[in-house]
RNA sequence: UGUCUGGUGCAUUCG
């Protein structure tokens, strides 16, 4: 019951109230063991206070208890956090020498460590080493494993960890059935995302919102704007509600396929249901809006967003300098980055790489050239799409060895040409 | 009583 407590004051974030309350049990007679030190491990490590997390395995120790298998792994998971990973293989291993049987739940921190950073390699082999140990991947390994490889379009691979799963028994969700249909999406497999729909349905689990959203971005995507609007009515009919992400979508895939008076119909309709739109909606139309030249009727819309209480991000403003400097407008586009910078938003990479473009379409590739060398001051550093901004600016002007000199250049700064 | 993952919408070059 102390642990009870305990459990439910690091849930509730009350980890302050958890001391004085160990104090009073104290009082009592009533000691923590060695699940109430994991509790606090584990919050101190979710919090990544791994140094909290470190005092208190010493604590536990200091008191008799050893930490046992659920202690190391909340501590490997915030090594995972903090994406150390070396000290999370280093602690993995002292795990092994010290005998402590890893169990599923180890190997899902590491291969998580192991998707955050991309490398499917080592994700593949943790998938192995959880089958060397004799241990069962459960849902939380295929989770991990299907997201994974559908966000990167690896279908075949999904299709297998899909396939495993039910083979062992594990019945697939709606989460499970939404990443799959949004990998088929990705590659543009539309058809295949559909009947994963229909299998669903025909399980038992109905597609939700975010489903829907999901093969509506699909559609929107392929520019399939009409299939887009059906499946939009058909959740009306089907009672599952659109929201504003979905009204988002669909405005995003009118504004790209050049139908901004119809997705400023559909952000007036969400208006009418009190859908509250939020700043990506009012960026994806800023930006369509943009596109289209219609500059009056984007301020109007930035007048609007601020009235509602919704302040500019640093995607905003990138979406203002990039329309500026796609017109060569250079000094514009550097007179609202300025005003960013004055309201506390740094730039980024993709901002810089649209200033490259401005200088470059003002005529003034030396200049570009000259803000690519000083962005590395602004701790952004140029990467293939700076490198490649100019070169075809070159390339256009023909000024051809130019153009070779720079790709030397990235290549000596060690950036991929490709 | 304690440990692990999760699904949808916005900006930059070329496509």
């Amino acid at each position: 019951s102390l642990n009870i407590m305990v459990n439910a004051l690091c849930k509730d974030g009350k980890l302050h109230e958890v001391d004085g309350f160990l104090v009073d049990m104290e009082k009592k007679g009533i000691l923590p063991d060695n699940v109430t030190y994991n509790t606090l491990i584990n919050e101190r490590c979710r919090n990544l206070e791994l140094d909290k997390g470190f005092e208190l395995l010493d604590l536990m120790k200091q008191k008799g208890w050893k930490p046992d298998l659920v202690a190391y792994n909340s501590i490997l998971n915030g090594f995972c956090k903090t994406e150390e990973i070396s000290k999370a293989e280093k602690l993995f291993d002292e795990m092994l020498e010290l005998g402590l049987a890893p169990n599923t739940s180890t190997f899902n921190i590491l291969m998580g460590i192991y998707c955050k950073i991309g490398d499917s390699d080592k994700v593949t082999k943790v998938l192995e080493e959880i089958l060397q140990h004799g241990l069962v991947p459960d849902m939380v390994s295929f989770s991990n494993l299907i997201n994974f490889f559908a966000k990167r379009g690896d279908m075949n691979r999904v299709l297998i960890y899909f396939k495993e799963m039910k083979k062992v028994g594990l019945a697939p969700d709606i989460v499970i059935y939404t990443m799959v249909i949004r990998g088929f999406c990705n590659v543009g497999a539309i058809s295949k995302a559909i009947k994963m729909r229909e299998e669903m349905v025909m399980r038992g689990i109905p597609p939700d919102t975010v489903t829907y959203n999901t093969i509506l971005g699909g559609f929107c995507r392929r520019r399939m704007l009409t299939d887009a609007r059906q499946l939009f009515d058909e959740m009306m009919e089907r009672g599952v509600s659109p929201d504003f992400c979905s009204f988002t979508t669909l405005i995003h895939g009118y504004c790209k396929g050049g139908h901004v008076d119809e997705a400023l119909n559909l952000f007036d309709k969400m208006l009418q249901l009190y859908l509250k739109p939020d700043i990506v909606t009012y960026n994806t139309l800023i930006d369509g809006l943009c596109r289209e030249g219609d500059l009056t009727k984007a301020s109007d819309l930035w007048e609007h967003m601020s009235a509602r209480g919704i302040s500019p991000n640093r995607i905003t403003y990138s979406i203002l300098i990039n329309s500026y400097c796609d017109k060569g407008q250079i000094e514009e586009a550097l007179g609202f980055r300025d005003e960013m910078v004055q309201n506390g938003i740094l730039v980024n990479i993709v901002i810089c790489n649209s200033l490259v473009k401005g200088y470059c379409r003002s005529g003034n590739t030396k200049k570009a050239q000259e803000f690519l060398e000083n962005m590395q001051k602004d701790n952004v550093i140029p990467d293939s799409i700076t490198y490649n901004t100019i070169i075809h600016q070159y390339v256009k002007d023909e000024r051809i060895s130019e153009a070779l000199d720079l790709v030397k250049k990235m290549e000596l700064k060690g950036v991929e040409p490709d």
